[in-house]
DNA sequence: CGATCCCGCCACGAG
DNA sequence: CTCGTGGCGGGATCG
């Protein structure tokens, strides 16, 4: 009597729900697949909604990955719960936007004055349709707004022009909470700057427009800039691949539910995805599950197939030592950031295997 | 233990 | 009040 469907094995993960993982759910990963989910070349719009639920997760945390991709361009709101997909091609555009008011206002911050703050607001009228005809002020260009100082959209944006304009490749995350914050070291802003830091470096690592590494002498963690030939498509890019099976991971969009064992009321069973399938889905969608969202960390389409099973740790280490030690200044970017890409993800894998 | 950073409470503005 | 947004930081996880 069972389908063909191998939905959710019953005890397959039982070791996996034992030991919550982080990494299974976070924002990078989150990314990737949303990065997957609408890179298709019919861009079309995306609904929050629609996304979160295709994704499984809540509605939360689309918010904070859309924040940060509208801040690169990649995608653009179009109204109320509706943003549009722009694409990749979008971003070198963006990147020499933020790099020039970035450098402008380098300029005007270090010279003259004593007034800190950064003051700066982009808005890109886009022409938003309909400007009431009368009424309405012509001037003061935002005030209810003021907000947005602490936005995710805006820090984003400055830690990217940050990249961009300082001769400094590698940039910490403390170091961008401080001068972010236009100085004053008060340990509870930094704190929470440094977070939100961590969501931002997060998605932009998965996309490969900057890659994690460390102060050679301090063993500090920093970021590098991997500039915008980078990204691709980050995953579904170079040769197509043809792995009829590789890993299937959980079934479904086991991101829905599963949280971390927090006050656990009245706990009862351990029944595991069920959860009010209530997704009623705008578009028809075929049967749930099976489509290619990567659970463990993205991995690299393709490529990989043969050193799969025998190397385990050793190329891995070999690998990377390669990759982190041995780093020329330009060289082939390209594939260095892709060599760290696939390295990062190996390690993952091998971790996860290991942990098994 | 300190570095990371997920989760979701709850404030806030617009119907 | 409801709803869409999205700051914010507690505290679980990772290394």
């Amino acid at each position: 009597m069972s389908s063909s469907y191998a939905m959710v094995s019953q005890d397959a993960e039982s070791l996996a729900l034992q030991t919550y993982s982080r990494k299974e759910k976070s924002l990078g990963l989150l990314v990737s697949n949303f990065l997957r989910l609408y890179n298709r070349d019919d861009a079309d719009l995306i609904g929050l909604d629609h996304a979160a639920g295709k994704l499984g997760v809540e509605r939360r945390r689309i918010y904070d990955v859309v924040n940060i991709l509208e801040s690169i361009g990649i995608v653009a709101r179009k109204g109320k719960n509706m943003y549009s997909w722009k694409g990749f091609g979008e971003v070198p555009r963006s990147l020499d936007k933020l790099k020039e008011e970035g450098m402008r206002e380098k300029l005007c911050i270090s010279s003259s004055n004593n007034s800190d703050k950064v003051l700066d607001d982009v808005e890109r009228e886009e022409s938003s349709f309909s400007l009431t005809p009368d009424d309405q002020e012509t001037s003061s260009s935002s005030k209810i707004d003021q907000k947005k100082e602490k936005s995710l959209w805006l820090l984003s944006q400055n830690f990217v022009k940050m990249f961009l304009c300082s001769d400094d490749d590698l940039i910490t995350l403390d170091s961008a909470a401080k001068a972010l914050l236009s100085d004053s070291q008060d340990p509870v802003h930094m704190r929470t700057k440094v977070r939100r830091l961590y969501d931002i470096a997060n998605v932009f690592s998965s996309m490969n427009l900057i890659e994690k590494t460390q102060i050679p002498e301090t063993k500090k963690p920093a970021y590098r800039w991997l500039g915008s030939e980078s990204i691709a498509e980050t995953g579904t890019s170079l040769f197509n691949s043809d792995e009829p099976k590789k890993r299937v991971f959980g079934t479904e969009i086991t991101n829905l539910r599963a949280k971390r064992n927090k006050t656990d009321c009245s706990s009862n069973g351990k029944q595991i995805g069920y959860k009010k399938h209530d997704d009623e889905n705008t578009e028809q969608e075929s049967k749930p599950a099976a489509s290619k969202y990567v659970f463990g960390p993205s991995f690299p389409t393709g490529a990989a197939s043969k050193k799969n099973e025998n190397v385990r740790k050793g190329r891995l280490q070999e690998i990377e030592s390669l990759a982190s030690t041995y780093k020329p200044q330009y060289c082939n970017k390209e594939i260095t950031s892709l060599l760290g890409h696939f390295t990062e993800t190996w390690k993952r894998w091998y971790a996860e295997l290991d942990r098994k």
